[in-house]
DNA sequence: GTGAATAGTTTGACAATCGAAATATAGCAT
DNA sequence: ATGCTATATTTCGATTGTCAAACTATTCAC
């Protein structure tokens, strides 16, 4: 609708996407690092992250989520349990189970990591009319289903 | 303009481009991995991308924008130099500094990553009108904009 | 119960990374 | 020219993140 008729530079465009892609990584590191939250890596908070706080999730769940080989994520797990953010406990149901909980240090590092996402999807939504928001879901969107496709 | 009056789901929204985000390295091997250059980490790929093809860069200026030390630079250009993918040459304006520059199949390498972007991109834009080009150009740049303010 | 399958751990090896110290070169001041 | 200081890169030692293969414990199918 009120866009401004800026013609469109795929080039520039293209450039400043992939500086967003190569480093989103490193700033969040970098975020991180600031706060209070210094001797986590990014990788480590994606862990937390993918252990999630609302549902039990065992080792190898986890480790399918972001593509870690068992042995992987049992030194990942370790160095987590040894910093006090992740509990290791066996299932009672299937003893070789691993159920994975954070602890509470672990639940604040979840929350932040959320919130460090929401606030980056919100830089993109902003000062964005209903038609926009709309137009910006859907690439989103597609650009999801493009990567699975890649796959 | 014609977009469907669907409502916007912020959560819904934010955890695709979460999605997006830890994916697309992972993709990126995947599909690298896939093709004739199996031999290559991503993170090599983005070396090699950021030495380019069109500009003499030195071994610090490459560092430098992929926010390596020095001496992390050392052991990758190693490797590349080893894989046959860089040279080094000793500057002839200043002895010190190392300029880098890609082999034929360096630059093979750099023209298929930057395809690769350019995939991604295009997946974006794919059947946008020019008010939803521009709307999507301008979410891009913010987002751009807002990783930088929180280094 | 026995054998195959599954979940996770251990071990040994190798990349990638860093910081500190070392090396080589440049450029300035005298 | 000589020495001092700054700069560019390398080397070294330590740590992390990763994998594959072998191993342990447990469950499931029969």
């Amino acid at each position: 609708m009120n866009e401004p008729a800026t013609t469109f530079n795929f080039e520039e465009t293209n450039r400043e996407l992939v500086e967003v892609f190569t480093n989103v990584m490193w700033v969040e590191e970098r975020a991180l690092n600031k706060g209070p939250f210094s001797d986590l890596s990014v990788k480590e908070v994606h862990t937390i992250d993918a252990i999630s706080m609302y549902e039990q999730k065992s080792a190898s769940e986890v480790a399918k989520l972001i593509h870690l080989t068992p042995s992987a994520m049992t030194t990942a797990i370790d160095r987590l349990v040894e910093k006090g953010y992740v509990e290791r406990c066996r299932s009672k149901r299937d003893r070789r189970v691993v159920e994975l909980v954070l602890t509470h240090a672990g639940r604040v590092v979840y929350r932040a990591h959320q919130e460090f996402h929401r606030g980056l999807t919100h830089s993109l939504f902003e000062d964005m009319s209903a038609n926009q928001i709309n137009t910006l879901q859907r690439a989103i969107h597609s650009l999801k289903i493009y990567l699975v496709s890649l796959i």
